[in-house]
DNA sequence: ATATATTGCACAAACGTTTGTGCAATATAA
DNA sequence: TTATATTGCACAAACGTTTGTGCAATATAT
């Protein structure tokens, strides 16, 4: 058929898909009136409105959507956000992305998403592939321990905001959860049940998150007059393994904690897992809280006490202030978003 | 500073990055050259040793990075895929959108990430979206119900390939799990455990997905000479208040099922909050078995008997075979990836 | 009638690439 | 010495947009 001769003959470049250019054919006339009618320039320029319609129709016909691509290169800006996560497999990442997708999408932007896993090498590949792609601004939960490749973002001038992690050394903007007062929530909840032996099993130390955590379980100690046995701070990484190991070792302590608070989810899971192996039993062994609710925690036996983090919230935010600031309405002002303490039964208590 | 004002005045468009133009204009060559260098074309072209040398050495120093949307232009390829889910929020979907990002990166493919919410509106804006994207390729998992948007696309020659849901109404390829052969075994073990009332708690049945689930359960009855209740089959979407609400009427039968199926995770959350909520004991009350498998099942207690899904490699999979499709290496075969049945203590012997 | 405004459009440059072609200058061959 | 190869590069078009400018043709004013 002489239309799939068409088709393949233009399908060479563009899979056929109409242009401008080809719009400007059909109806002898020039390419800038065509683009002007379609972005509703049409009374601006003076354009009759014979030829608006019969370009608004055509257009329609042949199913003309514009080139993003030829679009962004032009106007230097691509309506994309760089998303990227230490790890989309962790539901707190997860839900935050899907927000951050969501509310992207109302403002026509797509995300592109990429994972560090974890790792600082990916991560400096990541950006410069996302700056690469010029993405217009940037919401990156940073892996941590150095912050230089993204202060030379900030140099170049392109919008960045750390979701969750953050760095203090540096004035990049960030929207987090109050670390510090999740922390000092949980471990004062520990110490009125009469806990004075308290495991801490801390993420990567290189964040300042970690530090944040760590300050508001010192500072509960501290506020109630209790001493505080180094030793019962422990582990260094976001990983179930390390919440596994670290519980073990805590366990094997001459004088082992009442208690665990336990920095994330992934942690919290491997402390789980620890108990599980070695069958002790919550709470009258041990009681244990952890920062990041999941849904499961209130169904295992016995429900599992947590921190909540409000990741959706945490998410909007990010995305609404990328946006003003690419818009350059304002400069983003760094938030704490408030956590909330669910109580449940994983916290025995001593003075009863 | 006079770099400050240099950069100022470029930064107009192009956020200070240095461009081809730039360099050439710094070095008194032509742009063609300095292009073909940095894509080590030199030999080829056959540019002195001395050029290639102060080109590759300026590049360096003012730290040049190719402008990926000016290349997409030129080349109408962008090395971008777009990635379609449900729900990012769903483990499932997360684990596999991990497993496709690592791959694509790989292969210098970046993904862009948009989330349909279960709602074929937003499948289809976001599908024309990503095609004015000018995406290279799709990896989809459909809401379900209606394909004819994604015939189009496929019309267009755009590579496509439906992960986990698919139809079979159109010659789309996709990667899913066995979904028959899980339903299948799930439901013979159950059998042979001494169930005869099996209540199925299904996801939307749109999906081809749903149908061959609930086909496995079917056959594994009529295998063992079973007869099938219809009204032990039950639901119509996958999400968590389906499960509960099923798990519920269920309950209410007159001669109540032995044994729960639920065909997702987020379907067999909802029967854990219900049989929660009842207080019921699994498995003497009520056995159960979820399809997707799920880190807390095995923390439950008890543990939760569940089908595994492959999600890493029907992710890795999916992207493989999306890259071929793109450099038209080969056309794609659509595979069904193994489930395995992970027993565990949420069946009861009613043998034994 | 001539001078000025208005209408409706076309043309061309630019965004940052890639790539086909042309053309000097030098080197080799006859 | 003249004809032919080879070397090394510049130029220009194209990808699909947007946007500033120019220029006819018509309409209005004097």
């Amino acid at each position: 058929m002489l239309w799939e001769v068409c088709v393949t003959l233009r399908s060479q470049s563009n899979k056929g898909m109409p242009t401008l250019k080809q719009i400007s054919k059909d109806l002898n006339v020039s390419i800038s009136i065509v683009s002007r009618i379609l972005n509703g320039k049409a009374k601006e320029f003076r354009i009759s409105n014979a030829t608006v319609e019969i370009v608004l129709k055509h257009a329609k016909e042949i199913g003309y959507a514009p080139n993003l691509i030829a679009k962004g290169l032009q106007a230097s800006q691509t309506f994309t956000i760089g998303l990227m996560v230490p790890n989309i497999a962790n539901p707190f990442f997860a839900i935050m992305a899907k927000n951050i997708e969501k509310r992207a999408f109302k403002s026509k932007y797509s995300i592109i998403l990429v994972d560090s896993n974890e790792n600082i090498e990916i991560e400096k590949q990541q950006l410069n592939n996302l700056l690469g792609r010029k993405v217009d601004g940037l919401i990156v939960a940073p892996v941590g321990g150095n912050c230089q490749h993204f202060i030379k973002i900030v140099k170049q001038k392109i919008p960045l905001i750390f979701v969750d992690r953050y760095f203090t050394e540096s004035t990049i903007p960030y929207i987090t959860s109050n670390n510090y007062q999740g922390c000092y929530d949980a471990t004062k909840h520990l110490i009125e049940m009469g806990h004075s032996h308290i495991g801490l099993i801390c993420g990567n130390n290189a964040n300042e998150l970690v530090q944040e955590r760590t300050r508001g379980y010192h500072e509960a100690h501290q506020d109630n007059a209790l001493p505080i046995s180094p030793n019962l701070t422990i582990g260094n990484t976001f990983s179930t393994e390390n919440g596994f190991d670290s519980t073990q070792k805590l366990l094997q302590l001459d004088t082992p904690p009442t208690a665990i608070l336990a920095m994330n989810n992934l942690i919290g899971f491997g402390v789980l897992q620890a108990i599980n192996e070695h069958n002790l039993v919550i709470p009258s062994q041990l009681s244990l809280v952890i920062f990041d609710d999941h849904p499961y925690l209130s169904l295992l036996s016995p429900s599992i006490t947590a921190i909540k983090q409000n990741s959706e919230k945490i998410g909007e935010m990010a995305v609404k202030a990328i946006l003003k600031e690419i818009n350059n309405e304002c400069d983003i002002q760094s938030k704490q978003i408030p956590t909330t303490l669910i109580l449940r039964d994983s916290v025995f208590n001593l003075k009863a």
